[in-house]
DNA sequence: CTGTGTGCAAACTCTTTGCATAAGT
DNA sequence: ACTTATGCAAAGAGTTTGCACACAG
């Protein structure tokens, strides 16, 4: 009866419903469509608005506030990171690991940065704090 | 007699005043108002909406759309630093020189990172594009 | 069935803009 | 005077929320 689960052969959607229902979210349509559309195609770096689009192109009806509360829930399953940049967009990313990003003025993208950084003397965090997390972006701007 | 140069006892006035003149801003009331009030005490990070709560409390009248504009002109003559962490608002910094930043999760909050970090191995840009800057973000929380 | 998820539209936050008025030089 | 800056309120972008209906388990 699950023909969506794989329409297109590739077993993502089955994939997809299991990975949903470990982190406790219930595989409904849209959510199993919105992950086959971010994890079908490599690493990604969308918005919410970007995937709301891809999704209408694909025929997907998802409303953009589900967009949202979905990216949302992958995220905190751990499916997506969240990359805030530039004060305006959110971007999600698909890859989880651990990276930075090349950040393309003018143009709102996001380029991974596959080789890693190291980064020497990194300061003691203040007293009381705990590290969260270290995030690198070079700001890039194409050239004229 | 010297009390005639500024009346509330500073010589910041005079010298925000020279500054905005030398980088083409008219110093108006407001500009030297915000000026001072940013650069009176040392480093600080301000939203926009900090600042306009501070002029407030100082009785200086400012609008916010004001002291928007005021930040932008700051920052594009090179008073300012604009910091742009958590995609909700945006921070503009009165410390100039080259930096990083720690950013409290749940407060957000910036504390400059005094000492600097050292980054080996920065990748190249990808092809066409040239490097603006790079940004250093440790996210830390207070420690349960 | 029962409870969680979804859709819609309205609300919300932060920021920018348009235009008449005020102020700097 | 001439030009630029300011204030206000309204628009704008991105995101969140409240509530009735729909659907998964």
């Amino acid at each position: 009866m699950s023909f969506w689960l794989m329409p297109s052969g590739g077993g993502a959607g089955v994939r997809i419903a299991a990975d949903l229902r470990a982190a406790g979210l219930r595989p409904t349509r849209q959510r199993v469509a919105l992950g086959k559309l971010l994890f079908a195609k490599g690493h990604r770096h969308l918005s919410a608005e970007d995937l709301h689009e891809e999704a209408q192109a694909a025929a997907v009806r998802v409303s953009l506030a589900t967009v949202y509360n979905t990216l949302h829930q992958f995220t905190g399953a751990g499916l997506l990171r969240e990359v805030a940049i530039d004060g305006a967009r959110t971007y999600f990313d698909t890859n989880v690991s651990h990276h930075h990003h090349f950040f393309v003025e003018g143009e709102g993208r996001l380029i991974d940065m596959s080789d890693h950084v190291d980064i020497d003397r990194l300061p003691e965090p203040p007293a009381g704090m705990e590290v969260m997390g270290v995030e690198v972006v070079v700001r890039v701007r194409r050239k004229a």
